[in-house]
DNA sequence: TAAAAATACTCCATAGGTATTTTAT
DNA sequence: ATAAAATACCTATGGAGTATTTTTA
């Protein structure tokens, strides 16, 4: 296979006069750049270059040689760049995946961070419910996903580590019955998106509920909470921007029940950089949503 | 600088299953393939391959360096090709001069051949006057080139080797009035283009002609001989096809005056198997004006 | 326990260096 | 005569092989 730093040489040559200033310029001695012009002339048959009393030109075969040389110099030399780049974890592309209820509550956030911090690094982000998701990962089409605990039944070799707690909270609108000193009992309607965690047992049991609604789907469900007197059993760091701005608000029961979310990955699988950058993105996102809701 | 033979290891670990098997494609043996990854890893700082019970399998990372890398091969392999092309004579740019004259009796058709036989090359063909062309062979721009002899004044390290010769013959239009068997003299005026060799002094004395004149465009010289009773001083070969197409003729005083075609290079410097071989097509051509011309 | 990768070791090809000779103007 | 390339000779790095051990599922 054709050899790089040969090309170099050829090339550096041909730019100088003699073998002795080319030399010195690649950091080698005269010699060593003779025996190497000479074997590649040996091997292709073709004389490089003319050598006299002033030096050595290139000859016009040499010249249509090394023309195609200096491109595929330029091209070796970006590649190893990249690969600097994305060895360093600042370059490159990352697969993960994320279930539907931590997506709504991190991953804007902690993608705005990343794009700021690693411009150069595309992320491929599948949002899904973890079958989709757990799939992806055995058939490694992604590096890892993020779900809350306790909703995935068989998988052999897939490693989980705890990434932060969300609190499960009971999520009305502003000006719901139950917010009001006279808080008259139910019975409400109960909204889900479904395996969201532990239901509150014993808090539903105190507020008279029926029988839960469950739709997968974040948008509809904070419409329907924010339209009728339903009660949404979420966390409350899903509707952070809503209930800043006030048109929802948590009921105060504390029911100290919380989500634990996950970090999903293959065991004997290494994780690249990005994804350890990542995953120590969506931790510290988490705190920042604890430290903001006390 | 990095090394393509590694980079074909990778990328032949990356599609294989086990290092076994890749280094079997890549006839080396497992140790070495090992050992030559690592080496890769250890540069890096990334783990490549995730190895296991059965066998290895690219990291994500690896997905993303060996990507690049495929291509860098690519690229290499191309050069290898075209430089064992350009080698070989069959492929590349070759950059010629040639004066008028012999341009008139000979490109046309030698380069026409060459189109068929060597489709690859580029030929860059450079019609002058013989000073133009003595700057354009010194300074390097074009390899050699073709003018009859005697015109050159001095050129240090210039080559010259003969290529054929070139009668120089008298030719009027058809129907000319020298061309009758009651030839009457002259005076007609005599028409040849700038040091094209020699000129036939004992001729032109014996048909009455006056001081030529000299005109340094073919067509124009032939046009002139089309339409005037003008006598045309050049080789027959120059205007072969207005010969057999009978509306030129040649007056049939054997001169035994010939100018000698010329190959001109520079002295100690190299040419290339294409020019070689243009200077064969070249030879053979004028041998083939000769022959026809019999 | 069996298949696969990693290690230990040995060898040798060769890239590179220094000193010197040959070549060309 | 002299600047420059080529050669002679030496060294050491490291790429590659065989035999063996360690790891892992």
């Amino acid at each position: 296979m054709i050899d790089i730093s040969v090309l170099r040489y050829v090339v550096t040559l041909a730019r100088c006069n003699t073998y002795a200033e080319a030399a010195e310029e690649l950091r080698i001695s005269q010699p060593s750049l003779t025996r190497a012009v000479q074997q590649l002339e040996r091997h292709y048959g073709v004389r490089l270059f003319d050598r006299g009393r002033n030096g050595a030109s290139v000859t016009a075969e040499g010249r249509n040689l090394i023309e195609g040389a200096a491109g595929l110099i330029a091209h070796a030399e970006n590649l190893e760049q990249q690969w600097a780049s994305i060895a360093s974890g600042v370059a490159g592309i990352v697969r993960f995946g994320i279930a539907p209820m931590p997506a709504r509550a991190l991953l804007a956030d902690v993608l705005a961070e990343r794009m700021r911090a690693y411009p150069e690094v595309r992320n491929e982000v599948a949002v899904g419910n973890v079958d989709r998701l757990v799939q992806l990962l055995t058939s490694g089409r992604i590096e890892f996903f993020i779900a809350a605990e306790g909703q995935i039944e068989s998988a052999p070799h897939l490693s989980s580590r705890p990434l932060g707690e969300f609190p499960v909270d009971l999520i009305v609108r502003a000006g719901h019955p139950l917010t009001r000193p006279d808080a008259k009992p139910g019975p409400y309607p109960l909204l889900m998106s479904s395996r969201t965690g532990l239901a509150l047992a014993a808090e539903m049991a105190r507020m008279d509920v029926g029988r839960p609604h469950v739709i997968d789907d974040f948008n509809v469900l904070v419409e329907l909470t924010l339209e009728s007197d339903a009660i949404l059993q979420t966390s409350a760091y899903t509707v952070a921007k809503e209930l800043r701005s006030g048109t929802l608000t948590r009921l105060d029961w504390q029911s100290g029940v919380s989500s634990r979310i996950m970090f999903y990955s293959m065991e004997r699988r290494s994780l690249s950089r990005m994804a350890a950058t990542l995953k120590a993105m969506f931790q510290s996102r988490i705190v920042a949503l604890r430290d903001q809701a006390s």
